[in-house]
DNA sequence: GATGAATGAGGGTTCATTCAT
DNA sequence: TATGAATGAACCCTCATTCAT
């Protein structure tokens, strides 16, 4: 009789193993053998649980979108003012449990196949259109007179850059530093006095 | 001397070749054939003109470098007050000759090939120190009592996220929304009044 | 008592989709899970009534040559004559109940098999055998003065002929048909009458 | 410099080695690895004169079709007699060149693939409709006052019945016996006189 | 009896690289 | 200088078979 559950936590130890594949040799060198034994599974098992590799890829990218998601999404929670609710859309986005070495590492890596795969694209469209969202949102009380979707592109394409250096680097990625980064330009443009502490 | 520089042609259309075909079908597919193919010249002859596939993608990444210094050098020679030469920085990594459909993509790739590639590792620190250290100098007469280290991560985060953002997006990317981004960020940050013309 | 019988339900069942599957993709393609998932078990209860794959295949060629023999020995039964016992052989090997679409695309598959299988070559041998011998008893006082054999051998060798050109056919195979060419040929060579209604 | 000819070399190498193969393990254990390394070559070689396995089987096919062709080719070339014309077809299908034990698995096998491969199907079409058409050609002059297709129909089952009955021998086939059987067939339905030397 | 998760060998295929020409 | 034939390793994937449940 099937385990109960198991179908969730093989997909799981998988996922898990192609984002740490991924951060130790690249995308490129991330073949299912090496994943499956980072798993501690074998190779075959991977079609059980993936119709194929394009498949694992596609939900491995789903994940970090995921857990992108929820890192606002809880935060979020906890947001009384317009400036709090600004500042949960930003810290999800650089929080702890995601602006990790494997985490940039990974997303580095899927936004380098966006451009010539379909299926990723489409998640990254998904992911990407949920963060400019979230921060037109969180924007728009604080931004009279300004144009909120400007702004936006902007502090969107600020944390994808500072991802994109946090990849680069050698050392663990400084999501403190990146943050301030950001509150420094919202202060600047906006008159804020969101505190840098 | 009908021979004369034929080194350097090869080397250059193969060069050309490799980005071309690292836009239509991205890094991974980029195989030794088809980028011959693309040149028109025979698989073999790549290694007359390369040590190996890495050491034609290595120049490849020199060469990217190259068109970005040669855009920001040659925008330097006519820049006359700081602002100008501020500018001149600015415009020569979002200029039409190199912010291109084949260049974004490119870059793209490299970039996720620089974590587990120190070879690929080691020429980006160099383009993207050189980067740094040109607005380092541009901003300093423009940043008095600011923290101009701080101000230049900034600059550079959001160019490179701004071709990161380009090279996902489906049409030819737009260098002059961009430029006018940075633009807006510099003006309201160091109370500047650059004309967004 | 419930369970009584079940082996051989099972049996058959897996019998049936093999040949049916054999019939649809062709033999290369009739994985075990492909033929469970068409009786509607599980891969794993293959090994529970068969000792592998090849056991299965050859009890799926016994069932092909038991139906064949069975066909025969029921028309047999009411034959008075000896055309009439012809008959039985002939109609035997040409009855609707046996020159069907899934089972001459079956026969053709495993004749395929037999060269390079020795034990479903021992089993083919165990059919042609037989039907070489029933035709040969038939055929006895039809031919006096004829080569028995030879003859058996020519009818055997044409109805084999018309099965796989029937196996190799899109459409349906004529019984009718096939079944009249090789009465013909009984007529002009044996100088009989018999009638081709 | 491409040594020249080579490409027909090549392919003739690896069309015999896929019959070899087929004749030795069969249809499915032919793999490419095993058909290569008969023909004294390596794996990644097949790709570069056929497209892939499906290619090569199919030319491997039409080769076949082409030897049979030749043998009747070059039969009716001396034939005069009408009779000699018909032997020229019969023989051309029953020759020492063409009725071997290789010749006979591999048709075996390929046929055995038709029913699922609309490639080889194709090609198995032409195959047999010249023979239908050799046949219906020299019998016509021959079967005044008869259906000279149905005859042709005869005739060519009969043929691949043998053929058939050749390859599920393990003795090398006798061409000479078989051509008695097909015969004495048309001596009898036609009242020829063919002599059976 | 029955399931389907799990294994690992072997399949076809692609590829960077070498080398005779 | 230039070719492309040739190699063999590594890839993804499928499969018969086993076994814990």
């Amino acid at each position: 009789m099937p385990k109960l559950g198991m179908e969730e936590i093989r997909r799981r130890q998988l996922i898990d193993a192609t984002i740490a594949s991924i951060h130790e040799v690249g995308f490129a060198d991330s073949s299912l053998s090496r994943i499956s034994a980072k798993a501690g599974v074998s190779t075959g098992i991977v079609h059980h649980y993936f119709k194929d590799k394009a498949d694992l890829l596609e939900a491995t990218l789903r994940r970090l979108g995921t857990n992108l998601r929820l890192a606002v999404v809880s935060r979020l929670r906890g947001a009384k003012t317009p400036v709090e609710r600004l500042m949960a859309v930003i810290d999800g986005n650089m929080g702890s449990e995601v602006f990790t070495p494997e985490g940039v590492s990974a997303w580095l890596a899927f936004w380098a196949q966006v451009p010539n795969n379909e299926r990723l694209a489409r998640v990254q469209r998904i992911i990407v259109g949920r963060l400019h969202d979230n921060l037109v949102d969180a924007l728009r009380p604080l931004t009279p007179g300004h144009d909120v979707q400007a702004i936006a592109t902007l502090v969107a394409s600020l944390i994808d850059g500072l991802w994109l250096r946090a990849a680069l680097k050698r050392e663990p990625p400084n999501g403190e530093t990146a943050r301030l980064l950001v509150i420094d330009y919202l202060n600047a443009k906006l008159n804020l006095n969101i505190p840098m502490e």
